[in-house]
RNA sequence: GCGGAUAUGGCGGAACUGGCAGACGCGCUAGAUUCAGGUUCUAGUGAAGAUUCCUUCAUGCAGGUUCGAUUCCUGUUAUCCGCACCA
């Protein structure tokens, strides 16, 4: 029969509680250890398996610093604001508080149940007034300092949603909430500028430890190319085109030049155009489409060439067509671009098409055939005739450009500028008010928290209007300025800006005076071991690391970077081996899986089921192999002995145990962690028996990952405390090694034989024993020996003639 | 197209810096317990051939380096993830 894991679990849950064990010290006497995990989205549907297997990795490190002597910091919270409760609002006229504060509750059950060592005392709801008071706050920092600012613009609008969106949220042409199409619409946003911080993001990449893809990622995400920008005189305008291109050495192969669809010299010089009708009605073509279309439908390059006009080349002095075209981008570089269709395969479709000239200006392709993007020596292009290297011919075609000023180096990001506001109810107010004589005001920050009024109809206004701005009170003011009449900005704050700094209240959750104190940042801060998902790894991760440089850079907080280290997770896909989701119907409910077989096992099966950073299908029979292997740790308290020390016949794998565990527990290797505990425990069965010194050590290991059982099971046999507190396992190196070892004999790199020698044997004594071994002597009878091979302690390999 | 990763039994996965491939678990087979189902226990379990020793073949595919390769190198195929007309 199995444990009484229901009566188990919740009398520790409650004991750990009253005890306080998990509350982190504001102690700088102490050694201390922040393990931050990303917090839920409180979601109707409830705790998902993989938020337990996210949370369950670093809960076995903070439980194990714990036992190390360390104060630990490992809180919990909720990044509460949100569309899905919108909408939820929206269809059921229960207000987003009501909603929020339902899920956040059973939130809190489900992650209680689960025996997590979160410090409760530290919860965050970035939904209430006390902490929006902060992100308002940093927000007016950054409006301070320059990094807010408004323009008119060409935005993805979601008609189904009625939101605008960042391009991050909109990829692919849909809406990443309720995946429909994305159009285009003129709207006035509000941004902040994550561009001035790019180089710094960059660079605060090389003192972090993140695993290395996760750090590619963000480099990749940042996009920095270098390059050259380049002007090139349009007579007709009377004023010079400006483009960016990283390859400023093939220069002379310009045949023509490209303008985005949207490009505004169009419009200031269109009495200088013969067609202008032509590019309106291609313009109006391409509105229609979405960024998404304009970069799918790119198989065939459409354009219009502008008439009329022609642009020269700043070196080879060449008049050379300017055309309109959409694979040219408004939003990055300068939006126009200088073509080589020689090297440029986009360049090369658009000058068949358009029957333009190709010129070759690097030897090593066939052009006929295609753009040839590689390097060879320079050929038809004047002063660079002959070089050799791309990097040498960027060099100097820079300093000629900067010295006949018509270009000079530079760089540019993929990453663009942040779209900060949503004309949605359940988000931070953006704390500004419009004032027809002062302009855009700040809200005093005495006046913080600007507070998220009241309302009854959350529906969004038809023209993709906040709800707010359907209420008179909250936006009719008056100007903190000038007294006159004002008006308040309608909008709110995305979802991301709640959790963009959340991780730093967490040092401080209840301070009113400031968002933390810089004493409790400076032994907090900073994050010692982030972990969470693969695909928070660029927009979470980069827009907080934003907010934390700028706040370094103000004074606000104690250091640079606020993730020491970062790991993912793997996915938990279904029993099918897909993606679990809804529609699919392959969704496991962890809360089944712990009203069957408890907290415990469901933790055990999770961190087993495979490498903690691969995806891997979840698997009912697997839970079954987990639960059977703690019933058979139960039965150990029927097998105890009176001794007090490790047996002869397993000392030397308790200590290896020891070790190994430790180390896999530090490096997220938690299957081949409790892989090893089942060998033990198998060991042990073997044996018949088990002695105090070892229940005590196989209980303290597997502690952290079951918590539950291995608590009540230090209890029942008197070990002394409470085990969540009690000090990790010590091995000893020494005990380790084995007295003999048993060592494979190879003949010609093939296993013929293992034999069995001390472990202080010299190679002489190993390659003795190995050809006395009776396989190995038939076998070596009668050939030479051309080499004997012996690594210590590893093998001997004979070559044989 | 670019960038990152992965590929090992029927399944999830082990294998340290190049040194006994398949730890651990699931599943399966046989037996014991049980009225039966479930549970539990014992033994076996990569494939093929020999069934008393064993032998050969096996880590996506094709080569290479090496006494020796899942591990290193070259090429290739497939899958997954991220970015995508980025100038």
């Amino acid at each position: 029969m199995g444990y009484d894991f229901k009566t188990i679990e919740k009398k520790w849950q409650d004991r750990w509680e009253a005890a306080g064990v998990f509350h982190a010290q504001d102690d700088p006497g102490k050694k201390k250890f922040y393990a931050l995990v990303e917090f839920p989205y409180p979601s109707g549907a409830g705790m998902h398996v993989g938020h337990i297997k996210a949370y369950s990795g670093l809960e076995v490190v903070a439980r194990k610093r714990r036992m190390e002597g360390y104060n630990v910091l490992f809180p919990i919270g909720f990044d509460a604001f949100g569309l899905p409760t919108e909408n939820y609002a929206i269809k059921t006229g229960i207000h987003p508080r009501k909603v929020t504060d339902d899920n956040i509750a059973r939130f809190t059950d489900q992650l209680k149940r689960a025996g997590f060592s979160f410090d409760w005392t530290r919860v965050i709801d970035t939904t209430r007034e006390e902490y929006y008071k902060w992100t308002q706050w940093i927000f007016l920092k950054m409006f301070e300092h320059g990094l807010v600012f408004r323009d008119k613009t060409q935005v993805n609008y979601c008609p189904s949603c009625k939101v605008v969106l960042s391009n991050e949220d909109s990829q692919g042409g849909k809406c990443d909430i309720c995946h429909s199409d994305i159009v285009q619409k003129s709207k006035d946003v509000w941004y902040l500028r994550i561009t001035a911080y790019a180089d710094k993001l960059l660079q605060g990449l090389e003192h972090v430890d993140y695993l290395p893809n996760i750090k590619q990622q963000q480099i990749n995400w940042i996009g920095r190319s270098t390059g050259a920008f380049v002007n090139f005189e349009i007579p007709a305008f009377g004023e010079k085109l400006r483009v960016y291109t990283t390859r400023p050495d093939t220069l002379f192969g310009v045949t023509f030049m490209v303008m985005a669809p949207e490009h505004d010299m169009l419009d200031r010089h269109k009495d200088s155009i013969t067609n202008f009708d032509q590019i309106q009605a291609y313009r109006a073509e391409c509105a229609k489409k979405t960024e998404f279309e304009r970069t799918q439908l790119a198989k065939d390059k459409t354009g219009v060439k502008v008439e009329g006009v022609y642009a020269v080349n700043p070196v080879s002095g060449k008049k050379i067509p300017v055309y309109i075209s959409d694979y040219v981008m408004m939003g990055y570089g300068t939006g126009a671009i200088m073509a080589v269709p020689a090297h440029d395969q986009r360049d090369y479709e658009f000058a068949k098409k358009f029957g333009i000239d190709i010129v070759e200006v690097i030897k090593g392709g066939d052009i006929a055939k295609e753009a040839y993007a590689g390097e060879g020596p320079m050929v038809n292009s004047g002063f660079l005739d002959g070089c050799g290297s791309k990097s040498e011919a960027i060099e100097k075609m820079i300093s000629y450009l900067t010295e006949k000023g018509a270009g000079e180096k530079g760089v540019q990001y993929k990453m663009k500028d942040w779209a900060f506001n949503r004309q949605r109810y359940w988000g931070e107010p953006i704390p500004i008010i419009h004032c027809p004589h002062c302009g855009m005001v700040p809200v005093p920050y005495e006046q913080l928290p600007l507070k998220l009024p009241q309302v009854k109809d959350f529906q969004p206004g038809e023209d993709g209007e906040s709800p707010l701005a359907k209420v008179a009170e909250f936006v009719n003011c008056t100007c903190p300025r000038c007294g006159g009449a004002a008006k308040r900005e309608t909008d709110t704050m995305p979802q991301w800006a709640g959790s963009s700094w959340y991780f730093l209240r967490y040092a401080d959750p209840h301070n009113d005076k400031e968002f933390a104190s810089m004493d409790k940042l400076r032994y907090w801060n900073p994050v010692d071991w982030y972990n969470g998902g693969m695909e928070h790894v660029t927009r979470h991760m980069i827009y907080s690391r934003f907010w934390h440089r700028f706040l370094y850079d103000i004074g606000c907080v104690p250091n640079e970077e606020p993730y020491a280290k970062r790991t993912a997770q793997g996915l938990i896909l279904g029993p099918d081996g897909d993606k679990m989701s809804k529609t699919k119907g392959n969704v496991v409910d962890p809360n089944e899986v712990v009203d069957a077989c408890g907290a415990d096992v469901l933790r055990t099966y999770i961190l087993f089921m495979g490498d903690y950073e691969k995806a891997a299908p979840w698997s009912e029979k697997g839970v079954n192999g987990c639960k059977r292997f703690l019933n058979r740790v139960w039965q150990l308290n029927d097998m105890l002995t009176d001794a007090d020390e490790y047996s002869p016949e397993l000392e030397s794998k308790m200590h290896k145990a020891v070790k190994k565990v430790s180390e896999d527990y530090e490096t997220l290797k938690y299957n081949t962690a409790i892989a090893t505990l089942m060998a033990l425990l198998n060991d042990i069965y073997d044996k018949g028996s088990v002695t105090r010194a070892e229940l005590r050590t196989f209980l303290t290991l597997l502690n952290p990952v079951a918590p539950h059982i291995t608590e009540e099971m230090w209890e029942m046999n008197g070990f002394g405390g409470m085990l969540a507190v009690s000090p990790w396992c010590t091995y000893d190196e020494d005990k380790i090694k084995d007295s003999t070892l048993s060592i494979p004999v190879q003949i010609c790199g093939k296993l013929r034989s293992v034999i069995s020698v001390d472990a202080d044997a010299d190679k002489q004594q190993v390659i003795d024993t190995a050809k006395a071994d009776s396989k190995i002597a038939s076998m070596l009878n009668g050939k030479t020996i051309v080499k004997e091979i012996y690594v210590p302690g590893k093998m001997v390999n004979f070559v044989i003639k």
